[in-house]
DNA sequence: CGAATAGTGTCTCTCAGACAGTATTTC
DNA sequence: GAAATACTGTCTGAGAGACACTATTCG
């Protein structure tokens, strides 16, 4: 019969090596960003959609060789076991970029055996969005060649650490799929926006006919339940930023949108 | 400078102490099915969605003081290095249940610090769902106390493990969003089904207006485009399983559907 | 023939889609 | 005034929503 006679003393007994135990437990995070590029003035910008990679050193810190080293990867790194993975993302994000209150979600989790050489390591995978201000002034401050953005035709072509090209493609599938199916939009856009950036967002990731055809999407967006004009002391606020004729600026609301497939468009 | 020379001297000196590791790694699956009760002969039965929980042992098999023991917890266990969450879950749910080849969906991480009281035990979350004539098999099979079918009203009742709560809270929402925004019913239904049952599925699930009202979901239904008529030898085939009438059977096609809510019903 | 399930007929109204047209501003 | 962006007018047809009506079968 049993040595112990409470839960607490046998949970001071527990012993970790019942199991085998992971040998590491990381946080990844796809930084994206969409990336303007002002041709003319008073002309709508030119869109990308980037991703943020790093190359991993050569060496490590103590001169060793490192794993994958000179490869491309998420930033990422160790969860301690005082953090989720979620918070681990946060506090890298941070390190990385220096910014805070960001987009982040968790996307899934890469535990196949092998995929880290080292050991049984599992990852954590999330996607951040950093509105490109912010990164712009990051690459003001170190323009370190390891931190470089890509687009998702360059991402193909580079020799990617770990499954690192699974995580990203899997990265690129979900934001394509949060951006039809949620606001996420916003955390690409500024507060206040006129329609043809949030068009131009849009464009950057999702392949709508409706949404390119100018007529169309500018009658509809107007009445989507989840933005709505912006108003200063009862005067319709808008703005020349990206046109000689002015536009109306949106913001988005708080309505948070349910679709459903059965009774929907397709 | 470097101790060593190549990746691969390095790697077989890999010291998984260098960073703190987790205690365990586990995988838990909510077991999702939906019970239809005749009441009456050519009438379509209710149907109620359950969830699938077993009561913790209060001693484990060497007579110890069990964790969490006599609570109610989703079915689960420890991840071996050699398979992934996912895998763990496949084998540790046909181990359950005696069913394969079932829908399962990975849909969270859990790892809050402190969720496991034995130590920094990282849990992933699927959901599974289980046909209901399966399930009977097994219960005929085993009727063991200690494993029950619970409906959403009655979980919120129980004494649960851990912070399964808040996981089944989790799954519950996932399910109903899966249920509206992919095709994930045809799990819960036959190969051929009629009208009335996808309806009876759905409405365990979703609340929406034009489902619960015959003539528009009769109307709409089977234009849906992810679902057809059957046909053998040319002839529509029919069931009068849950009605005097005959009715048209359905069974679904491969289509993918693939809603946005920048052009859809809210 | 009554009752129950499984649909269809018909009307109204809204909105998607297509394409042309207008408004505002800069150079 | 030319050019470019940001819309609006107008027509057509498909489909959502509401409600009444029909069809089939069992007992």
């Amino acid at each position: 019969m049993g040595e112990y006679k409470t839960e607490e003393e046998m949970l001071e007994n527990y012993d970790t090596n019942k199991y085998e135990t992971p040998g590491g437990y990381t946080s990844d995070i796809a930084v994206f960003t969409i990336i303007s590029t002002e041709l003319e003035k008073h002309k709508p910008p030119v869109k990308e959609l980037k991703l943020m990679l790093i190359q991993r050193a050569v060496k490590d810190a103590e001169g060793e060789p490192n794993v994958e080293g000179g490869k491309w990867a998420l930033p990422g790194g160790f969860v301690q076991p005082d953090e989720t993975a979620f918070e681990a993302a946060s506090r890298e994000l941070e390190e990385e970029t220096g910014v805070t209150e960001l987009k982040i979600k968790h996307f899934g989790t890469y535990d196949k055996p092998g995929r880290d050489k080292r050991a049984w390591i599992i990852s954590n995978a999330h996607y951040a969005i950093v509105p490109e201000d912010q990164l712009i002034k990051r690459k003001a401050a170190d323009d370190a060649s390891d931190v470089q953005l890509f687009t998702v035709e360059e991402i193909d072509k580079l020799d990617l650490a770990f499954d690192h090209e699974q995580i990203i493609s899997d990265a690129i599938w979900i934001i394509k799929k949060d951006m039809a199916l949620t606001t996420l939009a916003k955390n690409f856009l500024p507060n206040e926006f006129v329609l043809s950036e949030l068009q131009g967002v849009l464009l950057t990731v999702l392949d709508d006919a409706w949404i390119k055809l100018d007529a169309q999407f500018f009658r509809k967006a107007p009445s989507l339940p989840f933005i709505e004009k912006v108003m200063v002391k009862g005067e319709l606020k808008k703005s020349n930023r990206w046109s000689k004729n002015k536009a109306q600026l949106y913001q988005f609301t708080d309505f948070d949108p349910f679709v459903s497939i059965y009774n929907a468009n397709y």
